[in-house]
DNA sequence: CACCATAGAGACCCGTCACA
DNA sequence: TGTGACGGGTCTCTATGGTG
């Protein structure tokens, strides 16, 4: 018997129902959505209750709710239509729902009965709209996966306006107030999300970046901007176009821009939007220089451990190449390595690469060109130099969109592939995932 | 009179089906 | 995805009557 449901009863315009605990924080997440498309409240069901529900069972519950108060159900139905549209249903409180949450504090009673006037407006959510919470809910299936929860991690999640910190830069007046679609809040940082279907210029997105900049200056805590490219999760037609958007906001920023103190830009697929989105919720500290140095040693270990005798991998004692490539500023490279075979040898620029961050990308952008003004054109070519981009993992590797114009050679490489070089036939191959042209890869020898 | 055990009625839950 | 209908199963409520 469960003794966590809240027990409504029948009251004369409604029936009774008994919510469990995951019906309850369903509520709220209405409450901060306003509507939510039943797709994505299906969605909901399917994970809590670790995909038994499904389909008719969650309409059933659905109609079950809407009967109970609870709920209300809108649709774009219209009366008369001769061409075919299927319909499109959304969920929002009902009044008995409003009541149940101004009951658990969610919001003074004496909201409630604004909040049941103007309920009526609310209607189904924009495509906007809905591939924000698409993307919420993706990321609360990651945290339901790993027994995490809002509460337990002590995230908040709300509408961009319903931030204080909006509001009180708003008020100042000092800054054109920017609104960002969501706002994870977690105690190491402010993510703001910005869903972004293609439609703004890439000088709107200038600016808004420029923004959040000064709001960065203003945060008392690190600001994450965070944009996922696309409306739909996972139709495969967008994604070329997507990865081509995604490479332009990555673009746009100016190698000369001074970052904020704590101000962090992410650009990504949507597809990719709920996995990076998850770790940036969960992990509890950003991975800051000397782990990135650390993490590029790491490689060069396991590299060197895991490859043929023939091949060495250690860290670069050339001094000239060193003194030429290491530039301390924000773009500087993690390590020099050198990799040697019987015949061959070559110098390797490691760079430590987190996935969507635009910083990884800009410290690659600016490397490249370090290697080929500083090197490639002042020393004789003999000199063999290439770009090691490296991730925590082959998954990341693999799905990051950095598109460099490969003006030296770039190789792109994970720790989990060096930790486990060898294939299924047993022969070890140098990895070498080489970048093409900007949106192609392809495979060759590591040196 | 306060308390307890019990049993039947009704409320609610869940999954399935056909069909729109 | 939705609706409406079906039916078995569980839980809750309440009336009733016994007991110390």
């Amino acid at each position: 018997m469960r003794t966590d449901v809240l027990k409504l009863k029948e009251d004369g315009r409604f029936n009774g129902v008994h919510l469990t605990p995951e019906e309850l924080e369903l509520l709220q997440h209405l409450h901060e959505f306003k509507s939510i498309h039943a797709r994505n409240v299906h969605k909901y069901y399917e994970i809590t209750s670790n995909g038994r529900r499904k389909g008719n069972m969650v309409t059933n519950r659905l109609a079950k709710l809407v009967a109970s108060g609870i709920l209300f159900q809108v649709n774009d139905k219209e009366p008369k239509r001769e061409i075919f549209r299927p319909v499109n249903y959304a969920y929002r409180l009902g009044v008995r729902g409003i009541e149940v949450l101004a009951n658990r504090g969610v919001f003074s009673h004496d909201d409630i009965e604004s909040k049941k006037k103007y309920s009526y407006l609310v209607n189904i959510p924009t495509l906007h709209n809905m591939a924000i919470n698409s993307l919420f809910m993706e990321v609360y299936r990651l945290m339901w996966e790993r027994g995490e929860s809002f509460a337990l991690l002590n995230v908040r999640s709300n509408r961009g306006e319903n931030h204080e910190l909006i509001d009180s830069i708003s008020k100042g007046r000092e800054l054109q107030p920017i609104i960002p679609d969501w706002i994870y809040e977690t105690e190491q940082r402010i993510i703001c999300l910005e869903v972004d279907s293609g439609s703004q210029t890439l000088g709107t997105i200038e600016n808004k970046i420029a923004r959040y900049n000064l709001l960065a200056n203003k945060s008392s805590k690190p600001i994450t901007v965070f944009f996922s490219v696309g409306l739909l999760n996972g139709a495969d037609g967008e994604s070329r176009s997507r990865d081509r958007r995604v490479a332009s906001i990555k673009e746009t920023l100016k190698e000369s821009i001074e970052w904020a103190d704590g101000l962090e830009i992410i650009a990504t697929p949507s597809n990719r939007a709920p996995k990076i989105l998850h770790k940036l919720i969960s992990r509890q500290s950003a991975i800051g220089r000397l782990q990135m140095k650390n993490k590029a040693n790491q490689w060069i270990m396991h590299a060197n451990k895991n490859s043929p005798a023939e091949f060495t991998f250690s860290i670069s004692q050339n001094d000239l190449v060193s003194q030429k490539l290491t530039i301390e500023d924000q773009y500087d490279l993690d390590l020099l390595a050198e990799i040697r075979s019987p015949e061959n040898m070559k110098i390797g620029v490691l760079l430590f690469m987190e996935e969507g961050s635009l910083f990884s990308y800009q410290r690659a952008r600016a490397n490249v060109k370090r290697i080929v003004t500083r090197i490639y054109e002042t020393t004789n070519a003999s000199l063999k130099t290439s770009l090691f981009l490296i991730y925590e993992n082959a998954e990341a590797a693999a799905n990051d969109v950095v598109a460099l114009n490969p003006k030296c050679e770039i190789i792109i490489s994970s720790l989990d592939e060096v930790k486990a070089p060898t294939r299924e036939d047993g022969v070890y191959r140098p990895l070498a995932t080489k970048v093409a042209t900007p949106f192609t890869r392809s495979e060759g020898n590591i040196l």
